[in-house]
DNA sequence: TCCATATTTCATGTTTAATGGAAATAAAAT
DNA sequence: ATTTTATTTCCATTAAACATGAAATATGGA
């Protein structure tokens, strides 16, 4: 990931409704989330949710498909890894044993 | 990490200069570098670094240390892993299978 | 003590982003 | 065809963040 891309991405981040949201579609998995269900979670009036999901989609964060009349949203951990990887580059300089006990406590709590 | 630090670190990653400065002294490793190296090496005026440096620090990404006339900058690298368990948690709602090809996209480029 | 260097703080004008009401579009049901 | 439901777009107002010049603070040297 390039820098500017990285700045789309946690400035889309960086916002309250918009991290909920996302984290929202994370939890939900490979199923998503209509637009609607996601409002109705987390009480957001459907105008200030489509802007947002708008920002998120530009950022690369999630993506859509219609269905029917709505349309469901998911996640998109490829952009997510992706930015964890920008923010780790060069962490250590090419000295491994720095970089290592960094790594260890990233870890998946399922 | 809870979603309030989580928002301010975002926020204070989410910006030019300071993404900048923080990937800087991420790859200062533990040497860190003073607040003049950093404004030489990145081109920024003095009160603007200092402003940005203040708002990382109160975000946890950075922390210094007075040298002489210098203060020395370090990055605080317990934030970012921090910040990337927040952005995972519950990433797979408890399906290991799908989380895994997830954090193994996640490596150190050293 | 007085000066030079390093960094921060303050005040301010400008830009940028967020909010929410109202209207518009899109699809399905009657 | 008309209505209902789901979502988006438009627009105006409000609020927040930013960069910058100038002054202030802190340390070390002459």
């Amino acid at each position: 990931m390039e820098k500017n891309r990285a700045l789309d991405t946690l400035s889309a981040l960086a916002h309250d409704i918009r991290l909920d949201v996302f984290r929202c579609l994370v939890q939900a998995g490979p199923e998503g989330m209509a637009a609607g269900e996601i409002a109705q979670a987390l009480q957001i009036r459907p105008n200030t949710l489509s802007n947002n999901l708008t920002l998120l989609s530009h950022a690369g964060l999630v993506r859509s498909t219609r269905e029917g009349r709505s349309i469901r949203y998911f996640a998109e951990m490829a952009t997510m890894t992706a930015l964890l990887g920008f923010l780790l580059r060069d962490c250590c300089g090419g000295r491994a044993e720095l970089c290592q006990p960094i790594l260890d406590q990233i870890a998946c709590e399922c």
